[in-house]
RNA sequence: GGGCGCUUAGCUCAGCUGGUUCAGAGCAUCUGGUUUACACCCAGAGGGUCGGGGGUUCGAAUCCCUCAGCGCCCACCA
């Protein structure tokens, strides 16, 4: 019977959330570990980077599960404004409505339809995952709770005096007329002219001063010319004033560093209105700012020239004109890099504008301090330097959007006037209003700002808000939940999400909101290109969960994502996935068709399941340590390679009773035993087939399911037990070599010669004749003319040649293993002969090269008898 | 331009404070295989002067310097 993913992958999901095995609540029995899922965007579907980033996750929960923890993973979505009000934008522009054209209340019914239409398809498909979400406790940035909190907190940081108003220079799209962030603003590298303008010395005929510029449209918003303070060239005319071409406004000529000494002509045009750096070396010297665009790109009448005109237009008209008055000295050819919007692809135009900020660097301290004293620990560490450079060089944080789709700032405006009040209600602004201004108002007087809020002065409050931190700072949950485990995220919102949920932690609770934070790698494909709808060269996560399996599917994401490496996506992988579960689904077919009788147990394969209960043992040990260091494709590997090449290729074979015969009970059960352990080891990895097999590999209850069930105690590793199977595998391997070297079929039974030896593992050598096929083993006490030889750690076997022993290869073989011992020997000599090696090195390294050595010269003399033994 | 990081087998990566287990894993490749759980498999094999150069040391993939190439973040030069 062939395994089926799609039925048993229902089947059991199905049944997880039946008997609600997810859901956790609190209790104080048991520890808590919880992990907060990076909300998805509402309206958004799955995508390469989602599956990587909860597989990970589910890992890690269902890991925690399995060891009695009390695991909560709450998941959620983000309302994104930006990228939802996009598409509703978009999606009424198709039906023939403008934004423009509809209320505020109009849109926002449009948007929640969108959202309610939209919304959750991407938690839907998370369970065809199967991430083991606590699916009660769902929460979503814009519901009643998380709204509350947002609004909440931004009145708590306005009335501490956190948060402000203020100007500042945004991305302008003039075609949308609205202000995009940073992250939406493309730079194309174009063609284009620097143009160099004369501008002439107030009170002087012959003086000038000539700057370069690429806007020479801007110049009629100037309010100065900038020198570099060291600039001989300048210095008679620092302090002097300059006359604006064309316009003969006479302003300033100042010092800056800023200015670039090398460039163009070494003076620069000032106009803070219209230029970032210029905003800020204006505001530096209090020059005035003249604003000389309207909100689609024509000049205002503060250009005084040119007014109404589309900027480009102005750029090529202007040239003429300042030509004919003797301002334009030369125009050269120019390469720059150029703002688009995203959206429109349109020039952006850099412009001041009102925004709410919050000061951020006091906060961000006992943030910065938690991730260098490791309290908050970031894998790979690597991410510190960063996050420090970040946190210690902080700007203030422009919290404001002009938005409609998202959570409306809570600031009130009297009646034609800039004073404001900032409260839960228009109600609650009314009494402040006449506390703060002593003014009699009704709510309906007053106006709320039109803005709304950053997507992520919500989500910063995630850890908090899903367990009602904000509102009630108090409750159960968030004194039980707080603070969370782990968060796994991508390195690209370390700054946007990740340090502002820490900071908001310990604002709002003094603490951390989590205790490690797990960065993945991008989703890439194999030449390296980031997976994106564009290139078409991301393939849909649901058809592969079709084609290979969700288990399949999560192996192939684990398989190649390093913390913090790029995962070089390719269809192999979860084709590699899939072919493991049939592996896992095959041997339990094995194990399941056995016949049980009541037999006495052979020693081979007593001996055989003793030595993996040790050797799973020592695999756990492993296992424990790769996850404390996060390092989950290892640790899949790590239970990849023990189900595979150990249990299933080793022990299963040695076990397997002869065709047609049953199975002895003492062996079947203790395999059973096993299987299920190593099926609880890989269940956080590939939940689905482990469900299937482990409730068919015994009887179950109703009721009972892998994934809580608890990893049992390990027994204690037999060392020497290991030592003496590694070497009988040693010798089942040189088996298997010579039989193929010289064509002798695995039915034909051998005898083997065992040189009396220590290093022999007789104890197992019952193991020996079965995988050997081995007639017997008899030790002997000298090498065996005409006979074929290995060589397993210093002992040397002997199988009698059933024909001629072909004494050139054989010679010729032996020649070169001596070769390379005697090498080796010298190597180690070199050491031991080095008398600053002697006292300069630890004791342990040089007794180890001591035991090389004897190693080395007892292989070297058994090597020269055989060869010895051989020529005569 | 500033900051950070990377370079180890054909590919993706492990190799912790220099010396046991140091040159490894998975995939890919190649060679065998109708041994009755599995060809979505089994048994084997090959493959790297650890980016180049220099230094420290008894000893360097590991520490230092330098050069080259690549990547990320931030600021984007009028």
């Amino acid at each position: 019977m062939a395994y089926d993913p799609r039925t048993s992958e229902e089947k059991w999901y199905r049944y997880w959330m039946e008997h609600g095995f997810f859901h956790s609540t609190v209790d104080r029995t048991r520890s808590p570990y919880c992990v907060v899922i990076p909300p998805p965007n509402v309206t958004g579907v799955l995508h390469m980077g989602h599956m990587l980033n909860n597989t990970i996750q589910d890992v890690l929960v269902r890991r925690a599960r399995l060891q009695g923890k009390n695991a909560c993973w709450v998941p959620g979505t983000d309302h994104a404004s930006i990228a939802t009000e996009a598409k509703v934008v978009a999606k009424l522009k198709s039906e023939g409505i403008e934004k423009g054209e509809i209320t505020r209340e109009e849109f926002l019914e449009h948007a929640w339809a969108w959202t309610r239409k939209h919304g959750g398809i991407i938690l839907e498909q998370l369970k065809r995952l199967g991430a083991s979400c606590d699916w009660d406790r769902a929460a979503f940035t814009m519901d009643e709770i998380r709204s509350k909190s947002v609004i909440r907190v931004f009145i708590d940081l306005y009335n501490k005096g956190y948060i402000y108003k203020g100007v500042r220079m945004i991305n302008w799209d003039p075609v949308a007329k609205t202000a995009i962030s940073d992250e939406e603003v493309i730079y194309k590298e174009e063609q284009s002219k620097l143009y160099y303008l004369r501008y002439r010395i107030e009170g002087s005929e012959e003086e000038s001063i000539t700057i370069a510029t690429t806007r020479p449209e801007t110049i009629l918003g100037d309010t100065a010319v900038c020198v570099h303070p060291n600039d001989e060239r300048f210095r008679h005319l620092v302090g002097k004033r300059c006359l604006v071409p064309l316009v003969n406004r006479a302003i300033p000529i100042i010092r800056d560093e800023y200015v670039d000494m090398e460039f163009g002509t070494g003076a620069l045009k000032i106009t803070p209105a219209h230029d970032i750096n210029d905003y800020e070396i204006g505001y530096k010297h209090r020059l005035d700012t003249i604003d000389i665009f309207n909100d689609d790109g024509t000049l205002n009448e503060n250009a005084r020239l040119f007014v109404g005109r589309d900027r480009f237009d102005v750029r090529r008209e202007i040239i003429p004109a300042l030509e004919a008055a003797g301002n334009l000295v030369k125009v050269e050819d120019y390469t720059n890099k150029v703002g688009y919007s995203e959206r429109t692809d349109v020039v952006i135009e850099p412009r001041l504008s009102m925004q709410w900020f919050l000061k951020m660097k006091e906060l961000a301290r006992p943030a910065l301090d938690a991730v260098m004293q490791d309290e908050v620990v970031l894998i790979p560490a690597k991410y510190k330097n960063t996050y420090r450079h970040w946190m210690e060089n902080v700007k203030d944080w422009n919290i404001s959007r002009q938005l409609w789709w998202g959570h409306r700032i809570p600031a009130y405006y009297l009646p034609e006037s800039n004073d404001f009040v900032v409260a839960t209600s228009a109600e609650e602004a009314a009494t402040l209003v006449k506390a703060k201004f002593g003014r009699v108002v009704t709510a309906a007087d007053l106006r709320q700002d039109e803005d709304c809020l950053d997507t992520w002065f919500s989500s910063w409050l995630w850890p908090l808000s899903v367990f009602n931190g904000i509102l009630e700072p108090d409750n159960d949950e968030i004194n039980y939940y707080y603070p969370t485990r782990d968060l796994v995220s991508g390195p690209d919102i370390l700054f946007f999400w990740i340090a502002r949920m820490i900071i908001a932690g310990y604002e709002y609770r003094g603490t951390k909101p989590f205790g490690n934070v797990y960065l993945t790698g991008l989703v890439r494909d194999k030449q390296r290109r980031k997976m994106s709808k564009s290139l078409g060269n991301s393939p849909e996560p649901l058809e592969l969960i079709a084609r290979y399996g969700a288990d399949g599917v999560r192996v192939g994401m684990l398989l190649c994502s390093p913390a913090g490496g790029d995962l070089l996506f390719d269809e192999g992988l979860p084709e590699q996935g899939r072919n493991f579960t049939t592996k896992i689904w095959n041997a339990f077919q094995l194990v399941n068709n056995w016949q049980v009788a009541d037999l006495p147990q052979p020693l081979h394969a007593r001996l055989a399941l003793e030595w993996f209960e040790s050797y799973l043992h020592g695999r756990v040990e492993v296992l424990d340590s790769q996850f404390e260091q996060y390092r989950i494709s290892e640790a899949l590997m790590t239970v990849y390679t023990g189900f595979r090449d150990e249990f299933s290729s080793w022990l299963l074979e040695i076990i397997k009773p002869p065709h047609g015969e049953p199975v002895d009970r003492a062996t079947y059960e203790t395999c059973v035993a096993l299987f299920e352990r190593l099926l609880q080891l890989l269940h956080p990895f590939i939940p689905f087939i482990t469900e299937e097999v482990w409730q068919q590999l015994r009887e179950r209850k109703e009721g009972e399911s892998i994934m809580i069930s608890r990893f049992p105690a390990g027994k204690s590793r037999d060392t020497a037990l290991l030592e003496d199977f590694e070497r009988v595998k040693g010798i089942i391997v040189a088996l298997r070599n010579l039989r193929r070297e010289h064509g002798i079929a695995f039915k034909e039974a051998l005898e083997l010669k065992v040189r009396r030896h220590e290093r022999y593992p007789g104890s197992l050598e019952s193991i020996l004749l079965k995988m050997g096929n081995l007639i017997s083993v008899e030790e002997v006490d000298e090498t065996l003319p005409g006979a074929w030889g290995f060589i397993i750690d210093t002992v040397e076997y002997f199988v009698p040649a059933a024909g001629e022993v072909d004494v050139v290869s054989t010679k010729g073989k032996l020649e070169s293993d001596l070769a390379y011992a005697k090498g080796f020997l010298a190597s180690v000599m070199k050491k031991l002969d080095n008398e600053k090696f002697i006292s300069g090195a630890p004791p342990v390294v040089i007794e180890n090269e001591r035991k090389k050595r004897a190693d080395a010269e007892a292989k070297i003399r058994a090597i020269e008898e055989q060869l010895a033994r051989l020529i005569h």
